[in-house]
This record gives structure tokens, sequence and C-alpha cells, in this order.
DNA sequence: AGGTATGATTAGCG
DNA sequence: CGCTAATCATACCT
């Protein structure tokens, strides 16, 4: 719906201008040919025999894609199949809905065209009898032979029609890779999604795997596939183990919020007069990480927030961290962090730290630093 | 324009 | 089959 989309229509125009071009002075020059080879030799026939593969792979996938196939159904099954091919999305509506439709366009043209050349086809098959028929007032002309014409006719006329559906084929093709070659195409999620992703990242960092029902959970929630959620666990995982200093801020800030979540809900028990914490908001799965935790990062997340906290509070906090999988510890600080530690915990992660993997982009000091970004 | 961020794809491993 | 690591291709920012 975008710049692209325009290039896409500008592809596709040219294409099937080229496709156009293509096929009349092929089919002007067929004509010809075989009115001055009054049928000696065949010299197109080499092309296609009866069950040329080739041309039953074209109308195979032609039909797959519903461009030959029935009007409707064939179309949106066809997108239907494009989605499940690309990945089984069943999301943006939209861009299905307009590659339908440029699909469609195709099928017209597809349909058109061959109309066109069925009936120059019989046209021209008529008037070649004709032409004959007077021959054969002048000289005798054998029942063979029509039969023969008839053949070349129609052998020329089907090569143009593979070349027709060749060109279709590469229409949809484009077409398909325009759209659903997410890849191409790639659009961040959205703030909110990315948002929620992250915060169940950080609020499990200490084992950042979700199970399958949770990726479908984060799916949903972020109006996103279990793929794309698979996917960017994925991403994430690898970027952050990769540099993690960079991603300090972020693990603070994402720590932060899910601790104030998790502080309010603890304040309300202490309210409540329970003194236990089984608070933490996303269940559990932590545990088998256990990183000394260092102030450090409460005191960041002081001042990230805004929020303050007083003296009790803060200790509840520490604890809600600490169970959180409160790992941002030493890291991002520079110094003191080990990628052993990731390693350690058998937690995620194993072992081949490739020797480059502290750089020490980020400069001593405070956990803010830069904010490049 | 160039750099970075980021989602997707791919090869290879267990 | 899910994961990591590397890579691609695009989006987004400067």
């Amino acid at each position: 719906m975008t710049i692209t989309d325009q290039s896409l229509d500008e592809a596709q125009a040219k294409k099937h201008a080229l496709n156009c071009h293509r096929m009349k002075p092929a089919l002007f020059s067929v004509l010809c040919e075989i009115k001055e080879k009054t049928g000696l030799s065949i010299r197109g026939a080499q092309e296609e025999d009866p069950p040329d593969p080739q041309l039953m792979r074209l109308d195979n996938m032609l039909l797959a894609e519903g461009v030959s196939g029935p009007e409707k159904g064939g179309g949106s099954a066809a997108a239907a199949a494009a989605a499940a091919a690309s990945g089984g999305s069943s999301d943006n509506s939209i861009e299905h809905s307009d590659y339908r439709a440029k699909l469609t366009q195709i099928r017209q043209i597809y349909h058109t065209e061959l109309e066109k050349y069925e009936q120059a086809c019989n046209e021209f098959t008529t008037h070649v009898m004709n032409l004959l028929r007077e021959q054969s007032r002048t000289r005798p002309i054998s029942p063979k032979e029509i039969e023969r014409m008839v053949g070349i006719i129609h052998r020329k006329f089907s090569s143009i029609q593979m070349q027709l559906k060749q060109s279709t084929c590469e229409a949809v093709m484009i077409l398909r890779s325009r759209f659903l070659d997410a890849r191409r195409k790639r659009r961040n999620f959205s703030k909110q999604a990315t948002e929620i992703l992250n915060e169940y990242f950080y609020s499990h960092l200490s084992n950042p795997y979700p199970s399958e029902e949770a990726k479908e959970e984060l799916a949903k929630k972020c109006s996103i596939t279990v793929s794309q959620v698979s996917n960017w666990f994925g991403n994430k995982r690898i970027r952050y183990k990769k540099n993690i200093g960079k991603f300090q801020e972020e693990a603070n800030l994402y720590a932060a919020k899910t601790a104030v979540t998790a502080a309010h809900a603890v304040a309300a028990a202490v309210q409540n007069n329970q003194t236990n914490s089984p608070t933490t908001p996303n269940s559990g799965s932590s545990g088998s990480f256990n990183l000394p935790n260092s102030g450090d990062m409460f005191m960041n997340m002081q001042s990230l927030n805004g929020d303050s906290y007083q003296g009790s509070q803060v200790d509840t906090l520490r604890h809600v961290i600490n169970q959180t999988g409160g790992y941002s510890d030493g890291l991002g600080g520079n110094s003191l962090y080990s990628p052993h530690n990731l390693n350690a915990n058998g937690g995620w992660q194993d072992a081949t730290t490739p020797s480059s993997v502290t750089s020490p982009t980020e400069g001593p000091g405070s956990v803010h630093s830069d904010t490049s970004n």
C-alpha cells in the first residue's frame, strides 16, 4: 500500500506490456511462416510434444495459483495457498486482498489473451482452409495435407499459448514474491507489540524461551504470528547475548516496569497483611538462574522511572527483581560482565562463545550512556 | 547516502 | 523440530 506497491504496479504493467509485445509479433510471424511454407518442413514442431512436461508444469501452476481455475474460488484459494506457503500467516488481510486484486488482474489478462489467441487460431484455420479449397481447384490437395496444415497451425498456436502461460506464471511469481516474501517487505512490529515482547523477554531473562502456549498468547496479544514470535525471540536472544551492554538500558527499563507492577501488587499484598510475595507477574519459569544482584540496577531503575520508592518498598522490589531474573547486574556496566554467566546456568546459550563476544562497545559508566537511538 | 535496527531466512547442530 | 549463528533485505534514522 505504499511505494512498494506502486513499484509493483509498474513492474506488472511493464510485464504485461512486454507480454503483449512478445505475443503479437510472434503471432504474426507464425502466420507468415505458415503461409509461406505451405506445409513443408515443420519448423515449430520441436517445441512441444503432446505430453510436454513444461506445459504441464505451467498448467498446474496456473491452476494452483488460481489463474486458470474457476473464476472466484480460484483467487481466494490461491491467496490461501500463498499465505500458507509464506509461513501460514493469516494476518494482514489488507495485503491479501490487495494481492488477490492483482491476481485477478493477471487472471483477466490471461483469459482475454487466451481467448484472443483461440479466436485468432480459429480464424486463421478457416482462412487457410479457404485458401486450400481455392487451391484445390488448380491442383489436387490430399486430405492428409490439409490435416497436416491444421496440425501445424494448432501447434503453433499452442506454443504461443505456452508463452502466454509462461509469462503469466512469471507475473504471478513476481506478484507472490513481492507480496508474500515478507523479507522484502519487512515492517516493524507495532510499538505495542515490541513492548509486550520485550516485557516478556526481560521478565524471563533467565530463561527466555516461551513455551508454545506462551508464544501463542504473545502472538495473539501482539497480533502477529507464532512464528514471528519465535523469530523475534530468536533474534532477541542472540542479539542480546551478543551485546548485552547495548540492551542494558532496555533491560533496566523493562525490569523496572515489571518490578513496578509487581511492587504494586506486593504493596497491595503487604497492605493485606501478607508478607509473602508470590507476585511475579509472569509465571515463574525462571528459577534456574541465580545471579548476584547488584544495587546498580535498582538505582538506575529509580532514575529511569522517576518513581520514588521508599525504604521498605525498596527491599521488596529488590526481592521482586531477583525473582524476576534480575540479571542486569554488572553486565552492562562494562567490566564485570563475563559471558560465562550465561552459560554457567545451563540456562540459555551453550558455550559457543566466539572469541569476540564481549566487545566493550560501551564505555564505562552509567548505564544510560548514549541513547544514540 | 550511510549507518543502524530489525524481521525473516538459512545452514548446521543436537 | 527447535535452537543458534550468520546473513539477507528492508525500514528507519541521521
